[in-house]
DNA sequence: AGACTAAGGAGAACTTAGTGA
DNA sequence: TCACTAAGTTCTCCTTAGTCT
């Protein structure tokens, strides 16, 4: 089968639980580095990976700079656009023409 | 310099606006495409590209579907990025995993 | 037709305070 | 320490009803 799809909702939370886990920051952590108030970062990250609430734009940039992945990671909908877009932000500037070359012939 | 940083929300609403001029639709007939109710379409798109409101995740992923563009591409703060996310969509299966290959030494 | 907006009610997020592992 | 949650308040969004080009 192709891709399944699951809500943009899922997605972004499973995206934010990955990336936190591999950046080894407790959701407490993650918020107060995102600038969230050191007394509600913990419920409030905890709302986001449990999607029971859904973060403005601004603080879910926040977050994703914390994490160091593109903002634009945390919606990807499917797995190898999501790892196009790690890979992708990794590359150098040089690197990045080369494979955009690549896609548009 | 490098990539200015405009904010998530002023990004979101540039993409959702070229997307949507790509797409050759009016806001009213995005929103109605997108599931909304005809006669507050208009409004809600409308407030979403001007900035004044965001959408839940679920609405902005049914506009990315008609808009023939991946969600994440509305939230790409990098030109760059934006276009190897358009480009990396468009590939079949087989051409993605050649592209990864290359991402992923 | 298309883009856009104010106002108020409807609904979601934020804060507080707290539990259990 | 970390993950998690209910309740009440706060604040944003959605709908309605329009204007303007």
């Amino acid at each position: 089968m192709g891709a399944k799809s699951a809500s943009p909702q899922a997605v972004f939370c499973e995206r934010l639980r990955a990336a936190r886990a591999a950046a080894g920051l407790s959701q407490r952590e993650l918020g107060i580095r995102a600038g969230l108030d050191e007394f509600v970062a913990s419920a409030r990250v905890n709302r986001y990976e449990q999607g029971v609430h859904q973060p403005d734009l601004d603080t879910a940039g926040r977050l994703a700079k914390v994490l160091d992945v593109p903002l634009a990671y945390l919606f990807a909908d499917d797995e190898r656009l999501a790892k196009a877009i790690l890979g992708f932000a990794r590359l150098h500037r040089g690197e990045k023409d080369a494979v955009l070359r690549d896609l548009f012939p």
